[in-house]
DNA sequence: ACCGATCTTGACGCCCCCGTCATCTTTCCC
DNA sequence: GGGAAAGATGACGGGGGCGTCAAGATCGGT
């Protein structure tokens, strides 16, 4: 009897396991030796796949460095959203963002070194700040909370910048720590802001 | 008669500007393409030498690069300990020493995109982050003024982080703006910081 | 079991950059 | 002015990464 071949053929798990394999491997090398020194072959090399393989997946290495960097970014939108989301106090909005992303930076250790290492490339490749997009929802935010009244009317794009800069070389300092201070670092930046 | 060569034989001047040359368009590769992109011959194509001349003048792309990079940072530490020097109250440390940093920004403009662009390999050349001397200095600074209290006891640390991140961050938008606006950024970084 | 389709492999040719060095040019000193 | 030292030149060989592709392996359908 014909087997209904959609996403669970030997092909189908294979593809995707290779693609997922070479993301993984490419997040590593990254991180680790940058983008512009990384090769393809570095990235191959972490797989158990011939360099040829790869260019099945992605077109070239830029390529596979816009998927890496889309994964971690679509995660942290979607968690500072959800902070957003739930909110109620302008307290818990600053709070609770800042908790989320020095939570995130813990987990995704990775991520982070590739950011502070490849922030560089990435200005050049999407002709964006690193979590530009990011910063962009923050500012609306800013925006309306300062046209609602619940903030001073401040400069809002300065104060976004000011956030978004504290955040990542608290960040360093957070995750310098032994253990990760992610509720101190938290406390501090929320007084910094709204003390 | 014999003329007494020492810094203004022929020889000792167009060894200084050939060197000066150098310097000048590293600087303008480095911060147009980057560290890793850049090649010692992108380099000399900016000047009127020829690539092998370049030898002579360092051993090879990274100490060029050492090189102009100590100019700049020299110059911006210069600046900041006059500030630091001279400064009365808190108030004016705070202000005049982003007055100081943002003046610079715009003034060597250069030395921006190349600090923007660079972060990784400076990361990695140099074991330190950008401007780590610097942030290790106002440390020093804030321990001291918590110590004599002049500031209330906070996390210095943290604190050092999050000025110098804001710095960062809040240079690109002020430079942004048109005119670049130093004195409303520092006055934003000043209330921040202290109000 | 078999054949065609799909995927994998790694050797290959290509290009680009590096650092050197034999040769030529300029400067210095008498 | 002339000879020797210092410096500039750019062609060269070497090394490494890139993307391709012909050959082989695996899978899917009958």
């Amino acid at each position: 009897m014909t087997q209904m071949v959609l996403d669970d053929g030997r092909r189908a798990r294979t593809k995707a396991s290779n693609r997922a394999a070479i993301l993984l491997a490419a997040r590593e090398v990254f991180a680790e030796l940058g983008f512009d020194a990384a090769g393809v072959r570095d990235v191959t090399r972490g797989t158990n796949l011939a360099s040829g393989t790869f260019y099945n997946y992605f077109a070239d290495k830029e390529a596979v460095f816009r998927a890496v960097l889309d994964e971690s970014a679509q995660e942290v939108r979607r968690r500072l959203r959800a902070v957003r989301a739930s909110a109620q106090t302008l307290e818990a909005f600053v709070g609770d963002a800042y908790r989320a992303w020095f939570s995130f930076l813990v987990e995704d250790e990775l991520m982070f070194k590739l950011m502070q290492r490849n922030a560089g490339p990435i200005r050049s490749l999407f002709g964006d700040p690193i979590l530009g997009a990011g910063v962009e929802e923050l500012l609306d935010d800013l925006r309306a909370a300062i046209a609602r009244g619940d903030l001073p009317s401040l400069d809002a794009d300065y104060l976004a910048g000011a956030m978004a800069g504290a955040a990542l070389e608290l960040g360093v300092r957070m995750a310098e720590r032994e253990p990760a201070d992610v509720e101190g670092a938290a406390r501090f930046a929320t007084e910094l802001f709204l003390g």
